[in-house]
DNA sequence: CTACCACATGATAATGATTACTATCTAATC
DNA sequence: GATTAGATAGTAATCATTATCATGTGGTAG
């Protein structure tokens, strides 16, 4: 199974044109671009470390010293949900517990949190053949798949009948 | 890519096994087998909704009714640690986010949690054949590897070194 | 250009999961 | 049964995140 780390050119590129065209994509978005939102996703893209609420703070606070915390929290899930970022810690607010403990992957419902067991024979063998990946030394590997079950879907179909005949 | 659910009956079967065992291998590991993790090991093999803390608490609770919830966090995390159960949601104590929105994977540091992105390509067709399993409809695929990062292996080496000549 | 208003922000309090602390207890060993 | 290292109960503390609400401002229609 090929696989390789993302060249840290590459992601500087791709986030220059995405920043470039932010203000645009806000405004047909209906997000009002205000200094702030510009300042946050502008350290976010300019970061290649994955970062917290608390850093992205740190870092905008040296050139908006009146930001608060709280606007970067909202801010950062705000552009999450308009497709501007993405959290790399997806679905989860509190530690969940598995007595499984076979090698096993998990589908998790977006909407309940409900999470089911699921079984991948070839990501197994995705870390046979190989030991290392640019300097970091594998231990094992979880794939988690996000999906609607069931009961959501349904839910979800039946509010936006209720929701009535807007689209 | 094959990809399916697992199955109740074999979860089950599987959880018996380990309870049966479970107070030889505490005591071969050196770990004492209370009343407590007793009936917390036996609350979570019995689950199969991948309970939180709170909820292995409450059905504990029935049982125990002196337990306490911080001897449920504790002992959670030490059969964690002991291999007699695992975290669904691994290595994220806090949220991180990325402004890279292109599909992409990450590998992260269990150490450090350095995280680096990377690409499979083969994950992306994961999802194009399908678009159900199980009841549930599918919308995503997160890949995480678990590994150790350069800088954490070399400290361990040093480390393991300093600790002397015990292995 | 100005005024308006829905939305955004700042400051801070509240929440909620988890961890720390400490006195008491007990499983394991002899 | 006595000893003791480790475990637990009860509670306080921590810390990330969210809620609240008064104030401020980007977008837009006039």
């Amino acid at each position: 199974m090929e696989l390789e780390l993302i060249s840290e050119q590459r992601r500087a590129s791709s986030a220059a044109r995405r920043l470039a065209e932010f203000a645009d994509r806000c405004r047909k978005g209906g997000l009002a671009v205000t200094p702030q939102r510009l300042a946050i996703i502008r350290a976010l893209l300019a970061s290649a470390d994955h970062p917290r609420a608390d850093l992205i703070y740190a870092r905008v606070r040296k050139q908006h010293p009146h930001i608060s915390l709280a606007t970067v929290h909202r801010t950062l899930e705000t552009l999450c949900e308009a497709g501007e970022a993405r959290k790399v810690t997806m679905l989860h607010d509190s530690a969940r517990y598995d007595g499984n403990v076979e090698p096993h992957h998990h589908i998790v419902c977006v909407r309940c949190r409900r999470i089911r067991d699921i079984e991948v024979p070839e990501l197994g063998q995705l870390l046979e053949g190989r030991s290392e990946l640019g300097g970091f030394t594998m231990l094992g590997a979880s794939l988690e798949l996000q999906a609607l079950c069931e009961q959501c879907r349904r839910k979800g179909l039946k509010k936006r009948a209720a929701e009535g005949a807007a689209d």
